[in-house]
DNA sequence: AAACCTCAAAATTTTGAAATTTATTGAGTG
DNA sequence: CACTCAATAAATTTCAAAATTTTGAGGTTT
């Protein structure tokens, strides 16, 4: 027998974000809780209050009186987003090196090896598509892993949004859901560079895996 | 005649803002809209967005189906903010130097002439309490200044949203809002270290002024 | 034609109450 | 005396409709 789902705002919540991060609306499009209420079997309060939640977390734009829309993508945000980025994980990854142990240490490595098993897949099938879910979560979980053992609840919650607001950007720039051949090396060597304790080589090789969603006029930020 | 006012959500979002980043409610205190809506006349619901915004940048708590309560204040939370706002106000100011001019150099030139004339006057009448509402405004647009020509607006937000956080927390911990007299000193000495462009010393003197917040555990965090 | 109203349709915000969930109280039990 | 478990009270979440505001088309004036 058919199982009765109750959607509450939570569920919403997370169902839209992952649209969002996945490019499932068009850019600036606009998201009405009216129209959307059908799509969840709720009232349009519920879903007001979604994506009053998305808005602040900076996938979706709002303006009193005017409603919502997803949020535009532009080279300068994505540049802009990708700075800060840079400088969240650069410091997080500085930090974890010197408060994490083996136990941090092995769970990079482990997130790394997960990762880059499905990034050799899609590199051996030249299928990017139907990987993308698995790759997605694998890259999430690396680049979190790198940051998790900082000791800093602030730096890993503004890492968690900065992280999902620069890949919607990426997501409207390609429909490629931010993949790119050149990542398996890369992780390679931030890994090897963790591996070798070495933070300086690190936050160098973090900006290099990253360099190449920045526009000419903020290149080489943060100490890069 | 009187004017009638209407209080509609950015208002009482505003209006609570204020109170909690300067100590109205007790910490841990629990916000019901049910009882918050007779004071703006209003709707739960109304109260309810208000609060559920001020959870989104961090002033209010929020748990599902347990309803809102104003920040816990901890010496750990208040270090973690510290340390973050640290980051934000060395890297802020850092790329303001790159990219702000006479202008930039100017209008922090100005903020800190504001704040200084204030601070001087608490510190000849030894009374902090009738200052602190313009003390505390002076102080938000002499650092915000600092960073303003940053060129980024995630990291301008991403501050705004900080700031007010570390005040709320500072607030618990004690009834001064969080004036202090050496800050008179560490105010000019930033300032100077602007005029003279240099930008290594500024980033040691933001650590200096804000150091005092930090636990032992993480002192000298970013490359102080 | 361009700028300025006017007005109805559409969308957003607020409301007050119903439905749901959590917290509290107190009697009964081991 | 502590503990469980209903019964009850209180608070939170959701809803549908009313009130407010914006949008955009059509008509008027400069």
């Amino acid at each position: 027998m058919g199982k009765i789902v109750k959607f509450d705002t939570s569920d919403i919540y997370e169902d839209l974000r992952v649209k969002l991060v996945t490019g499932f609306f068009e850019q600036g499009q606009k998201l009405r809780p009216g129209d959307l209420r059908d799509a969840y079997g709720c009232s349009a309060n519920t879903l007001r209050e979604a994506l009053l939640r998305l808005s602040a977390v900076g996938l979706v734009s709002f303006e009193e009186q005017r409603g919502f829309r997803a949020c535009e993508g532009s080279d300068l945000r994505r540049s802009d987003l990708t700075q800060f980025r840079i400088l969240l994980e650069q410091e997080g990854t500085t930090r974890s090196m010197a408060q994490g142990g083996i136990e941090w240490e092995a769970q990079v490595t482990a997130a790394h090896y997960k990762l880059s098993h499905i990034e050799n897949e899609i590199s051996k099938t030249g299928q990017t598509a139907p990987l993308l879910g698995p790759w997605s979560a694998a890259e999430w979980e690396f680049h979190y892993t790198l940051i998790s053992a900082c000791g800093s609840d602030v730096l890993r919650e503004t890492f968690r949004m900065v992280y999902d607001q620069f890949r919607q950007q990426l997501i409207t720039k390609a429909r490629n859901y931010g993949y790119f051949p050149g990542n398996v090396a890369e992780h390679k060597q931030i890994v090897e560079a963790v591996q070798a304790r070495d933070a300086a080589l690190c936050r160098q090789r973090i900006y290099d895996h990253l360099a190449r969603n920045l526009v000419p006029s903020n290149l080489t930020p943060v100490l890069a």
